[in-house]
DNA sequence: TATGAATGAGCTTTCATTCAT
DNA sequence: TATGAATGAAAGCTCATTCAT
């Protein structure tokens, strides 16, 4: 089984059974969404990278956009899955003192996340721009959520006079900038370039959590 | 003279003149790839809506991809004309005797210049992913040079202490980040909500000054 | 049981047995060429009506056409059953003493006949124009045994004097574009009208009598 | 110029002017709608036989049912012009002193017209069952119309004890029958018979009128 | 220069039919 | 016997591009 399926088998596979054709479709959507994009991207593309007759395609999924739906939605589910659940405030006072030691863990996981779907990722970011399900999903979903559960964190940490104080939304936006900043220039702008991740995602890190500690 | 029509004169027409009819046409293709995507626009519809026929279309523009890449090529110059004046450095000198100031004036400039042709920065993050072309000039023209000058600035104000130690691609990619952060979350993740402008880029500046600013 | 599945048993069920889901294949199929036409129904249409899958069809019938035969075949013996009895002359001379009260029982069986199979009614003549097997069919084993047989019954009247002198052919005619005629009228191009059936019928049948009854 | 063109330029160059290839299309779609039926006609053999690429046909129709409704509305137009003429009462009273010589003269013409519109009529009568949108039509603009004119028709000739006392609306739908009836049989069931037309319809006519003469 | 009719390749989607289970 | 996944041809329709006027 390669990564590939892998992947696929953990974000598409819940209950029901996918067919062996079925994941190819899958699979060679992802691949051309990515690469091209959904609206440059043609069925009888998919169908012949997956090896599967056109029609194939449609009995599975009514419409193109139903099969981008179905390939984006579970994406933004384990995108945020770590925020969502259900003990996130007693895990992070157990297990983080430090505000700085929380957003390094978070920072690394899910830039790990990102960065194992990158496919997948590209294509929420390229997509949502031109649809408005995407994007209404997002900020229902995923904005809302995470702003959410966030405030609560900063105001923990901003109690404990570790954050500098202000307004709980720059914070959160100003920290998503650098989490996707890093991630969108490492593997998207500049992938050739050759980068020491551990030493930039440490240097970074380090600047958003200098610039959000209360000033002297 | 609308809005639009003086973005157009300015952006596009350098030497040559452009009749109304191309003016309309870019007009039309502008508001077009912004809403739904190159991919997603059809020549007919940029027609119908500059109001010209299909065939005048192609006789000033060669094809579907020459009028895209007409449209974005100023805008990348503009985008980082300030960067590239021959006497950069010494206006640097001259005028900004922190480096704080000049971030910040930066920022200010060329977050004004974004908003301000904010369908064609639309046009350039969503199309660069699947334009090579596109991808290309960015990199060579754009990256490249923005990243040259301020390798020496940065350089400047770390020999004035007034800068963290650090790689100067890290401080630049940083700065980027939270510029471009900043821009796409005002202007195309949540442009509907109350945004108190002037506060929120003050607030984003600030952490990253601090962030930027060498630790005692 | 239903109306539906009585009509189904006594036109389809001769000799074989037919299983319920043929019962369900037929049923959805009739309701749907009468509805919108052979060509225009698709057999997963039929299936999804039916709840049989698409592949039980092709089980029952090899091709699509052969359904529709299959439905319309039984409907072309049945309407012309009661012309083609052996001893239908005996019938009639002991009957009838009158064209009038002939033609006047016939029109009330036949149009009762026709009403309680209208939607089969519909596919025959909305589909004959276009299947030339159905067409064939029509003219060899409907219209020419109904018109040997006729033709004998006016000839018998004609010399008692009853009906006007003509070639036997028109009398048919006349009779038969009154009879569709008035069921077209009635049950296909405007049944939301409100009509009184028996007074229709009853004028329908005088003129037609009166204009086939010999000048004086 | 062909028959076929005449009646093209006829039925549908109002005001409009048709390019060549337009008048191609449309008799290419009557030839194949009259013969096969609209659902089974595709649109790549009406190109094909009308000798222009498939996509020519949507660009002046957008669709392929936009092009059945562009063929048919004139033809019902036509098919009721006599009687929506606006002095139709007057010449009326001019011209046919019995009601024999009025439907004589009607029939006549109207038969003559619909000869020498044949497929068209037949693509009238087969499509009005399967397009909500033309059954509409008919009964609003033809069905109607012509209801309205002949009621006072009728009620004139029986005032002048020409015509069996009889509600109008059975009297119209009688002749209709007649009518329709005589030219179905005749061109489209058996075409292949010989007739004498001339007879046939005297023969339809005198039984028709006789039908609808008072009883003495 | 501007038009818009015409093209034909290619698009998404539907269809009747097959076949392994 | 019944299923429904799979097929691939063909459907209706759109597209960027050409060209005579």
């Amino acid at each position: 089984m390669s990564e590939q399926d892998k992947m696929i088998d953990e974000l598409f596979n819940h209950d029901e059974e996918l067919t062996e054709k079925q994941k190819k479709i899958l699979a060679a959507a992802i691949e051309s969404f990515a690469e091209k994009g959904y609206a440059a991207t043609s069925t009888s593309e998919i169908a012949k990278k997956a090896g599967v007759a056109e029609g194939t395609i449609f009995r599975h999924y009514k419409t193109k956009k139903e099969l981008l739906l179905t390939i984006v939605a579970p994406m933004m589910a384990k995108l945020i899955a770590p925020f969502v659940i259900k003990d996130f405030n007693k895990v992070l006072n157990q297990d983080y003192e430090r505000f700085e030691d929380f957003v390094k863990a978070m920072i690394e996981n899910r830039t790990k996340f990102l960065v194992s779907n990158m496919q997948l990722f590209r294509i929420l970011i390229q997509e949502i721009p031109f649809q408005p399900e995407l994007k209404e999903q997002f900020k229902e979903h995923i904005a809302k959520k995470i702003f959410e559960r966030f405030e609560k964190v900063i105001a923990h940490y901003q109690a404990k006079g570790q954050i500098i104080d202000m307004p709980p939304y720059s914070v959160i936006r100003m920290t998503a900038s650098t989490i996707f900043g890093y991630v969108i220039a490492r593997y998207l702008l500049v992938p050739e370039a050759e980068w020491d991740d551990e030493a930039e995602i440490e240097r970074t890190v380090q600047i958003l959590m200098h610039g959000l500690s209360p000033k002297k």
